[in-house]
RNA sequence: UCCCCAGUAGCUCAGUCGGUAGAGCGGGUGACUGUUAAUCACCAUGUCCGUGGUUCGAGUCCGCGCUGGGGAGCCA
């Protein structure tokens, strides 16, 4: 097929002039007499070109009309300025062929449709101006993502998608095996005997990286993974899927406050490149999606991020005057009510709640000196509450088998954990941010299901 | 998993007091020398989510189920 030219890099010029051929699919095509014009999208940017189909110059004038929308087009000609208002070029062509024609059946229409319908036919929603704003998004933030850790020598691993080790609390597994379902090997007590299974133990799919990645940051110093992460909880909401992917930094020779210091930093970053490298999808957002996105954007990246204990945390909520439908007490972990108050009302801005309270957090994260909290924080922002978890890790070893003794976590499974800390255990931190809350952040988009390209959500795994 | 709401044409929805189904968009056909969700005219389209019940009669009322959405919990 003949070379095509990227629509978005065509249009990037500043004159016009020159003969193109570009590919894409048919967005809309109005007949007016003897000339026709087809607006084509090849997924390169938002508005697509406008090709220019002359009667007098195309033999093939009427087949053309008759295309459907969705069709797939190569075409030829000349980039001339458009006369008319909408666009500032177009393609008069010169030489076209229809690549892949489309019945009229074809499902998008001309028109609004809603974004549950549109997950109804996932396959084909890319091709819309949402999806497609949504989608770039996505990969460039991914993109921006390695930008920001390997400009700072963060080692990036692949930590494993297959693991053994549930004990986190993080959320249900996945099971992962190749034992038959209904004729699985029994032992004696008759529960199914996983010594026999591929991994010869309980396997099931990652619900976090962290531990692997701490094991990294004790040689490497700062490392990240950011990959697949599974979840086999019965979560119907917008913000929960399955399968996700998870972002998690590990730092070594580092405390709670360097944390945070690296999740504003990267907060930072994730908003100005949103609005810089990706222009005209944030534009797009702010005009369809959610209003004044890129105002809140913007400043959260001019913000200074507030730091504030959890007990003061819980003092503000104590006097506000607003009754939550769960009553504040010190102990209490933060509904989404308490946080969006806290970010919303109290701070008007992003804030870092630090030091919670050791009975409601994970066993590894490290306890304080006051002996009932533990150095945790949440990065809650306005609109969505918390978007990061993080914690400097429990780096001593006693307390660590102390704590998981107090929780009753088998220590045998965690040996290698556990031996992280026996020589040459260092301070270290870290924290976790959910990659699609990220896109749903920056986009204003409001489901998960409509960031993620074909979302596996309970009962949903289609495509 | 719990609570609330919804399910009617391809899509988005209306449907009054229970009386046998409509609009806009989309699609088809035609008109139109430059359109912008083009415009204008004409045409076609229904398992009213399923199931059981109440009733002379159910899209409409009631029970159960399924599906979707929102809220909560869990969390990222």
């Amino acid at each position: 097929m003949a070379r095509r030219t990227r629509i978005a890099q065509l249009l990037f010029v500043t004159k016009s002039g020159g003969t193109y051929t570009v590919s894409g699919w048919v967005r809309s095509i109005r007949v007016s007499g003897d000339v026709a014009f087809i607006v084509l999208n090849d997924g390169s940017n938002l508005s697509g070109i406008q090709l220019v189909l002359e009667r007098s110059r195309l033999p093939e004038f009427e087949t053309l009309c008759r295309i459907g929308t969705g069709a797939a087009l190569q075409a030829g000609g000349e980039l001339t300025d458009s006369p008319a208002a909408g666009q500032r070029f177009e393609l008069r062509v010169t030489d076209v062929s229809v690549v892949g024609d489309a019945a009229p059946d074809y499902p998008l229409q001309k028109k609004r449709h809603s974004f549950e319908y549109l997950r109804s036919i996932a396959h084909l929603r890319p091709r819309t101006n949402t999806f497609g704003a949504v989608f770039r998004l996505r990969s460039r933030l991914a993109q921006a993502i390695h930008r920001f850790f390997g400009e700072r020598d963060f080692l990036y691993v692949h930590t494993p998608i297959i693991t053994a080790s549930d004990c986190e609390g993080a959320g249900e597994l996945f099971r992962v095996t190749t034992l038959p379902p209904n004729s699985a090997p029994r032992n004696e007590g008759g529960e199914i005997d996983f010594s026999r299974d591929f991994f010869a133990q309980k396997t099931g799919l990652t619900v976090s990286g962290q531990l692997e990645g701490e094991l990294f940051a004790q040689a490497f110093g700062d490392i990240y993974t950011f990959g697949p992460t599974f979840r086999a909880e019965n979560s119907n909401t917008p913000r929960h899927a399955a399968e996700f992917w998870m972002i998690e930094p590990e730092m070594a020779f580092a405390d709670l406050a360097d944390d945070a210091d690296l999740a504003e930093e990267f907060v930072r970053f994730m908003c100005l490149f949103a609005l810089e490298a990706c222009g005209e999808e944030m534009a797009f957002f702010d005009q369809h999606i959610e209003k004044g996105v890129m105002e809140r954007v913007h400043s959260v990246a001019e913000a200074e991020f507030v730091r504030m204990d959890y007990t003061e945390a819980i003092r503000h909520l104590e006097k506000a005057p607003v009754a939550f439908q769960y009553p504040v007490h010190w102990g209490l972990d933060l509904q989404t009510e308490h946080e969006r108050y806290l970010t919303e009302q109290v701070v008007g801005g992003p804030v870092f709640v630090l030091n919670y309270p050791k009975d409601i957090k994970a066993f590894y994260m490290r306890r304080n000196d006051d002996g009932r909290t533990v150095a945790a924080m949440d990065l809650l922002v306005p609109k969505v509450g918390e978007i990061i978890g993080g914690s400097q890790r429990e780096e001593r070893l006693d307390l660590l088998e102390r704590r998981m003794q107090e929780l009753a976590i088998a220590r045998e499974p965690l040996w290698w954990y556990l031996d992280s800390r026996r020589w040459g255990s260092s301070p270290h931190a870290g924290f976790g941010l959910g990659f699609e809350r990220l896109i749903m952040y920056l986009s204003g988009m409001e489901n998960i299901r409509d960031v993620i390209p074909f979302p596996r959500t309970p009962r949903h795994a289609e495509f």
